[in-house]
RNA sequence: GGGCGAUUAGCUCAGUCGGUUAGAGCGCGUCUCUGAUAAGGACGAGGUCCCUGGUUCGAGUCCAGGAUCGCCCA
């Protein structure tokens, strides 16, 4: 046996990390660990690029170490997995940290700054953290090559992008087009669906119904609702269900119009109702407008039209509608021949068209228009309106659903395709598929790809004076075109570079517009490797990823990006499975955000407990996805409950394997056997869970294992290490050479340690392969379970007696029929061990304990009997239970029929007579003798001695090795105890002189038993 | 308003194909064991399995409706 390093049972784990850190980078162990595998069949994993101008939160670890734990596995299973890191640069964040910092309020600000030198800022802002995240993607091991990341801001990237946009062009799916869209007034810039989906807010908008009198019917009024007062101003139409019930109903002195659903709610108790009519009658009638600045809307603006989106569940089933705001509003006026009249600018202000709210931003009109229709009379009712309403996902301001020109991406037109390259994917969690994602698939809309903003990638599409329009798909094309290629691809310029209209030979310019950066990051299966210009074989073998892992919320970003541009490219999805992980509250279940002061540093856990515990902690407390209640006492639990129990055994069996010369393999016991059974169903099954990508169980199935090696076979085998037992080092050494490599891949540092000292063979554990499960038996597993179990009804039984265990009792009566016998006969001596028992008597007919009752198995006799179940019940209560014990069927008899009914249909229940110290548990039962003689009470005395003597030799802080000169005193029965059972005292307490003359010289005063005890020990 | 998910002990979570005494860890109380372990073990207190119906011989589990929370979408 190699001596190994000592080990300190009371280590600090980031301490340890550190020193593992230095060893990965001296032997350069992530980069062999790819090398090695060159060759092997590859496993392919997408880093979905994060942006490095903010810091890196709890929550980026908890994915970055999801990212890192299965490209792992799969290394140590003999996969090639490369791992090709990645920054997003692009976008508005970027822009808006830069705005943030320069102090600019809007566009203007940017334009008058100059646009290259606002890009220049924002170049250098979006790696401005890269070095803390780097630091901490080293710190808490997650394997990603940083050196060779692609960056979505570089020439190469963009010009990749370039040429998917071009294919989608070449299909006619690149085009322009006049609609609404979410429009942020501060960005200055349209939102695709994507986006607005994460910028949803409560808030609290006005709630106003206005009066629409009719021109032709005095005294009558339709009543509208709406939530945007503002929106008012241009007005266009209202909008009915002609199919929908209407009334007109009197309140006090005039007539109001609304639908008969809604009349209660919004026209109270006293309205009296004095005609119904479906909203077809009210088709074409002409009324007053709230306000007369914009009157244009053609020959059917300000009349009453058919709209199918109209809703009778809240509002009065009269809707107002501008033409230019709302998606319903725009079809509505479109299909109506309605002119179309904006007069809202870029900024969210009206412009001279509005009247006396003219220069207002439209939101801050809302109070004072308002105001108007109450003078005016128009204002039926104002009130406040609490919804959830989008925001721009990125400065918070509300936005505003705005007609205008947008570049689209027609995903509609390839909407099955999307639908079936979803089929092909694994999702976890399974329910997202069909519901989030695949749900979201079916509903979807085109992509609005432009932003009017500076930061990004360009829209390749120049255009010439004459209206012709060319995309270009590369560098290359920009000369053919007759272009000087700039040496940076973004704006200000690109947008200096004039193409050569191939029709009519003028100069083309670029259309301002930016692409949407999601678009950027969807790109990345290509445009990591600049394919199709270089690297296309590369791309080939790298397509699509085996696995890739972010947080839930990206289920429309990037998931659907990914998705939706390889279905346009390649027809195909880029992933085949795919991890969502849940959102990270604090331990109060609240949201963690830096206005509530609640947010938790990475740097503060990892340097407490260390990357392992929480890389631990996350992987095994819970389903990933549900989402996490994040304390640092549940990360400190993790530590204490798992990582400290196996450091724990792995430091004992150190300690003593450093004071042995034991040498070999040795004779396995049925112990050792035991242990290593219980490996290989370790193995079988930690290997079947990570191929499901199942941390959760993978981890707690190491975890019960480390608790039974620690708990119970080392617990068990103390002697046989003590005394060099080379069957029992080999086999703990095995066991923890096992856990170390299952469980690199999910705490690479403590198992790297682990590894290092018992083999290190390898420079490294994660360059060993995945263990292969062993030989089962599974019958000794059994038998292991049935006599822990009688161990377990023996302790009750010692529990309800009130006799401790260090009191040693003549007999344990155990009642166990033949397997379970058999069983426990096997491991006899552990069980009279445990016990603290001089014998087992067994005893197959429990007469003298109690009597068997029969229940009936429901789950086998269930299914054969149905409802008949009561009766069958009662009948096999009873029965005598002779037969069954004996494995023989019987009959039962109801019905007037004749039923055989075999063991396995039944169970057995002890039933304890009364006066017996019993503990059943099923067929089981463990009954002690409690009867005491003054050879037993004497060896309990004995015990204590040496209990007391043990914790004297600790209290002195003697190794576990020393020996000593033991001088006892006190009381005349324990010195006769110690004299009788001198041998034993000795033995176990190492020492090597007894003196046992009663002097009370120099020791500690103690008591057993209330008896009074000295206890004197020097090292020898 | 719609979709998806969740709801089990004070807390964090398991609970297989529906099977009759619903579990673990932490925390709490009592006791105990111990020369690897700030650990381990036993016992105990602690449960309206969110609610209401339904299906079934039998429901924490399946179905319907509702409540609350979260996320997503209008």
């Amino acid at each position: 046996m190699p001596p190994y390093q000592p080990v300190d049972p009371a280590q600090s784990f980031p301490e340890l990390e550190q020193r593992v850190l230095e060893r990965w980078r001296e032997r350069d162990v992530f980069h062999e660990s790819i090398r090695r595998r060159e060759g092997s069949p590859p496993f392919i994993f997408y880093e979905g690029p994060p942006t490095a101008n903010g810091r890196p939160g709890i929550h980026h670890v908890l994915s970055r170490i999801f990212k890192d734990v299965f490209p792992r596995f799969k290394t140590m299973q003999g996969h090639f997995v490369p791992r090709k890191g990645g920054w997003d640069c692009h976008g508005l964040p970027v822009e808006l940290e830069v705005e943030k910092e320069l102090g600019f309020q809007s566009k203007d600000d940017i334009e008058r700054y100059g646009v290259a030198e606002f890009n220049a800022k924002c170049r250098e802002s979006v790696l401005r953290y890269i070095d803390e995240w780097n630091e901490l993607t080293e710190r808490i091991a997650f394997w990603i090559d940083t050196d060779d990341a692609y960056f979505t801001l570089s020439n190469d990237y963009i010009e990749s992008v370039w040429w998917s946009l071009k294919q989608v062009w070449d299909r006619g799916l690149l085009t322009e087009g006049h609609k609404v869209v979410p429009y942020c007034t501060r960005c200055g810039t349209a939102l695709s669906s994507h986006e607005v989906a994460s910028g949803y807010e409560d808030v609290v908008d006005p709630s106003v119904y206005v009066r629409f009198p009719l021109k032709e019917q005095e005294g009558v009024s339709l009543l509208a609702w709406t939530t945007m007062p503002w929106t008012l101003v241009p007005h266009a139409a209202i909008a009915v269900d002609p199919g929908v019930t209407y009334v007109r109903a009197r309140l006090g002195a005039e007539r109001l119009i609304v639908a008969e659903a809604l009349a209660g709610r919004v026209l109270g108790e006293e309205a009296e109702i004095e005609e119904r009519f479906p909203g077809s009658d009210l088709l074409g009638l002409r009324y007053e407008p709230p306000f007369p600045y914009i009157s244009d809307y053609g020959e059917r603006g300000h009349t009453v039209l058919p709209g199918d989106f109209v809703s009778v569940e809240d509002g009065t089933g009269v809707v107002h509608t501008g033409a230019a705001f709302g998606e319903d509003d725009f079809r509505l006026a479109t299909e109506n021949g309605l002119t179309i009249q904006n007069p809202v600018r870029r900024d969210g202000t009206f412009d001279e068209s509005a009247g006396p709210f003219s220069n207002m931003y439209v939101r801050d009109a809302d109070a004072p228009i308002v105001e108007a229709l109450r003078e005016s009379g128009r204002l039926f009712r104002a009130g406040e309106y609490e919804h959830a309403y989008p925001h721009c996902w990125r400065c918070g301001t509300p936005l505003i659903y705005y007609a205008k020109t947008s570049w689209y991406v027609r995903t509609t037109e390839v909407k099955d395709e999307l639908l079936a390259a979803n089929e092909s994917v694994k999702w976890y969690p399974d329910h997202i598929k069909h519901g989030r994602f695949g749900k979201w698939l079916e509903n979807n809309v085109d992509w609005a790809l432009s932003r009017e903003r500076y930061w990004g990638t360009g829209l390749p599409v120049w255009r010439c004076e004459e209206g012709h329009v060319t995309c270009v798909g590369s560098r290359a094309e920009i000369e053919e075109h007759g272009g000087v290629v700039p040496d940076d691809l973004h704006r200000p310029f690109i947008d200096e570079v004039v193409l050569r209209c191939d029709d009519c030979g003028g100069d083309m310019r670029r259309v301002p517009d930016l692409i949407d950066v999601w678009w950027d990051s969807g790109c990345m299966p290509f445009a990591q490797w600049r394919a199709p210009f270089e690297n296309e074989e590369i791309f080939e073998e790298r397509f699509p990823a085996d696995y890739i892992c972010e947080g839930l919320d990206q289920t429309r970003g990037w998931f659907y990006s990914l998705l939706a541009i390889s279905t346009l490219l390649h027809g195909r999805s880029s992933f085949r499975t795919v991890l969502c992980l849940g959102l990270i509250l604090d331990a109060e279940g609240q949201k963690m955000s830096k206005s509530k002061g609640n947010v938790v540093v990475p740097w503060e856990v990892i340097d407490v407990h260390g990357a392992d515990a929480l890389r631990w902690y996350y992987f095994t407390s819970k389903q990933p996805w549900d989402g996490y209640r994040f304390s640092l006492e549940a990360v400190a639990e993790s530590v204490r409950q798992f990582l400290k129990t196996l450091w724990n055994t792995y430091a004992f069996f150190v300690l003593y394997a450093n004071l042995t010369d034991a040498e070999g393999e040795g004779e396995p016991t049925d112990l050792d056997r035991w242990i290593r059974s219980r490996l290989a169903a370790t193995v079988e099954r930690v290997t079947e869970r990570m191929e499901d990508y199942d941390t959760t169980f993978a981890g707690r199935a190491i975890a019960e294992f480390v608790d039974d090696l620690s708990n119970w076979y080392v617990r068990r085998s103390r002697r046989r290490f003590w005394d060099g037992d080379p069957a029992a080092f080999a086999t703990l050494r095995e066991a923890l050479l096992t856990v170390s490599k299952l469980l690199a891949p999910l705490t690479p540092f403590v198992t790297d340690a682990i590894y290092e000292n018992l083999d290190g063979a390898e420079p490294s554990v994660h360059l060993c392969d995945f263990p292969e499960p062993g030989e089962r038996d599974t019958g000794l597993e059994w038998q292991m379970q049935v006599a822990r179990d009688a161990v377990e009804l023996g302790r009750a039984a010692r529990a309800h007696a009130k006799v401790k265990v260090r009191q040693p009792l003549r007999e344990a009566v155990v009642v166990a029929a033949h397997r379970e016998r058999e069983a426990i006969e096997r491991f006899e001596e552990l069980v009279r061990d445990e016990l603290n028992v001089k014998s087992l008597r067994f005893v197959s007919e429990a007469d003298e304990l109690g009597r068997f009752e029969l229940k009936p198995n429901y789950r086998t006799l269930g299914p054969r009997f149905g409802k008949h179940m009561p009766q069958v019940a009662t009948a096999i209560a009873a029965l005598d239970p002779t037969a069954l014990r004996q494995g023989r069927e019987v009959g039962v008899n109801f019905d007037g029929t004749e039923h055989r009914i075999g063991p396995g249909d039944v169970t057995l229940v002890l039933q304890p007579l009364e006066g017996y110290q019993v503990e059943r548990s099923g067929t089981h039962a463990v009954a002690l003798d409690l009867e005491l003689d003054d050879e037993l009470r004497r060896e309990t005395l004995a015990r204590e001695i040496v209990h007391a003597v043990q914790a004297a030799r600790k209290g002195a802080g003697l190794r576990v090795e020393d020996r000593i000169a033991l001088a006892l005193g006190g009381d005349a029965a324990l010195m006769e105890a110690a004299r009788a059972h001198e041998e034993y005292v000795t033995r176990e307490t190492l020492a090597v002189e007894l003196k046992l003359d009663g002097s009370e010289a120099g020791g500690t005063r103690t008591e057993v038993e209330g008896l009074e005890l000295v206890v004197g020990v020097e090292r020898r």
